[in-house]
DNA sequence: TTGAAAGCGCTAACAC
DNA sequence: GTGTTAGCGCTTTCAA
């Protein structure tokens, strides 16, 4: 028993499958009588009827989907960050009566975006959300091809160019000039940052602003005290031993650009036997759900991720419910979570 | 300028569509002359032209979406178990070309299985996670209306029933046997249970083996030390505060059933200043992912729930492909993970 | 080898 | 008001 479609309702009720469309879809619309109307929604309760969405999104030429894409080759389900914003994601999408499509990793590296877009045919929006492994030049790429295909879409994260996109992020820079300020005055003089890549867009942004700050208080970011883990374990023990074992010029504190980063220093602290805040300061930048579990409790500046889905996601779904609307680049603010670290 | 299709590249190239959709899909076959195919292909490339997945998945009656059914209030996210199963599947769906759509919850209480049943009609199948929220009614329930929908799907997680169904668990009598006959050879007697609910059917399935391992020591499991926090906090504190305030019958190990009992486990811990495994012992069900970040590192029977979404969506993906295929019901083994707490 | 044409199940424009 | 019809963009027989 194949499942009933429109047709064999309208057979059985004996009018056309535009008028069991109407009567099914269209609420109270005149365009069919009450008691034909009846008629046709008994028989579709009663053949167990279910609209085949496939073929209605085909003929509206809509889905109600979103596609999200995370150019990232680790499993973007253990992300603390993308959690959070997926959350958010899910929350628009819930209220707006949207579903969301994962795209599987194509696995052919360097391709993902692109396949993605190919799949998107079926979406009728994408959320991007980028990740420490974007390169700023990876992100502008994946903008104009988006740009050119003619998909829309809108970005979450690490995105600090001018292009007229729906964007939501924090302000890096200020960010870290906040960050910066918060340590200074709190007397630190020799403060470190703890990055993963210095490609990263968002390691530029909080250089710039950490330097910013700290300038204020008449205060350097020499090199040395900037390292760069590229999120290996081995590399963020290798440079934290340099700066530990340096004990003339050991920093006071340490300002961490983001969870993984955060992680790994706490290894390291707890595999040296350090205290903190009394051996030294930490300072971590986001870090959301996790501040709870983690002991001693961070201080943070910590990201609103939860709400900067919930905005992408409302920011598309305008977009393509009513296309003239102009797209919005918006900046959230952060905040200080305080917390036993610094 | 709209997306070009199949009859653009005809009309250009000056053949018909199904020459143009061979050439294009049907690699290697003889139905088109190699040098029409040729024209074809570069037409299409120079067109920019990508299919409409919509209007191929109508045609071919087949989509390659998997949906996701989680039937569960909380955000699905940031609970480690689903994250973890949702990496299992992404790795199947990603080797064999599948992509997943997570439906978000409609709203209305109770009806989330039926809505998402009807968008069905958008997959292929449907994945099931049962969590700590449904009872066996529940799941037997969403059984039966799938079955009589005529759905495909595959279920992970608390179904100890009998139906012939898709399904990846483990066998909690069992392993509720082999936590009562860890914790009594290391010389327990007063062994206590934290659950979160009676009437889950994961309770009932470790209660059982609980008592049957314990019955082999001569122990047995009184019905006071058995507590159901409903995962609630303050509950799960009252429940230990019996506990511990009475110092004649003070349980010296204590089994929790997941995850969050044992973050509220912990959080009690640490509250009341106890020491682990000094003055408690603490074995646990589960954590697979938590275990890394938890101090003092919990000792647990992990549950290898990776392994469980990947061969649910394997699973699934062979009945789609191959319907002739009979159900499969699998347990997979748990392992005993060493930590410090038992 | 190739082209024409009939669906896939539904919506929406257009007659009646 | 109600029914008819022409698509939506692709796949796949079936003739030629």
């Amino acid at each position: 028993m194949a499942a009933p479609k429109l047709s064999d309702i309208a057979k059985r009720v004996g009018v056309s499958t535009a008028a069991v469309s109407l009567a099914l879809n269209k609420g109270e619309t005149t365009r069919v009588g009450p008691k034909k109307r009846a008629e046709i929604l008994r028989a579709a309760a009663e053949m167990g009827y279910y609209p085949n969405e496939l073929a209605k999104a085909l003929a509206e030429r809509r889905t109600r989907l979103l596609g999200l894409v995370v150019p990232l080759r680790d499993p973007i389900f253990f992300n603390q960050f993308i959690a959070q914003a997926l959350s958010g994601i899910q929350s628009t999408l819930m209220r707006r009566g949207y579903n969301l499509l994962i795209f599987s990793p194509s696995g052919k590296p360097g391709r993902e975006t692109r396949d993605q877009i190919m799949e998107s045919r079926f979406t009728d929006g994408l959320i991007l959300i980028n990740t420490r492994s974007c390169t700023s030049q990876d992100v502008t790429d994946t903008i104009n091809e988006l740009k050119t295909a003619g998909i829309r879409f809108s970005m979450i994260n690490s995105y600090y160019g001018r292009a007229p996109i729906n964007y939501v992020g924090v302000d890096d820079a200020k960010l870290g000039e906040a960050a910066a300020n918060y340590l200074a005055s709190k007397g630190h003089r020799k403060i470190a940052f703890l990055s993963g890549s210095a490609t990263l867009p968002a390691h530029l942004e909080l250089t710039k602003g950490l330097q910013r700050g700290l300038s204020k208080h008449g205060l350097k970011l020499p090199s040395e005290r900037v390292g760069c883990t590229q999120y290996e374990r081995e590399r963020a023990f290798t440079i934290l031993d340099e700066w530990f074992d340096n004990k003339r010029d050991q920093p006071t504190a340490i300002f961490t650009a983001d969870e993984q980063l955060l992680l790994h220093l706490y290894d390291y602290i707890e595999a040296r036997g350090l205290s903190v805040p009394e051996d030294v300061s930490v300072l971590a930048r986001g870090n959301v759900g996790l501040g709870d579990r983690l002991r001693p409790r961070p201080t943070s500046l910590v990201i609103p991720t939860f709400r900067m889905g919930e905005l992408a996601a409302e920011m598309l779904i305008d977009e393509i419910e009513k296309p003239n609307g102009k797209s919005q680049r918006v900046l959230l603010p952060f905040e200080l979570a305080p917390g036993t670290t610094a």
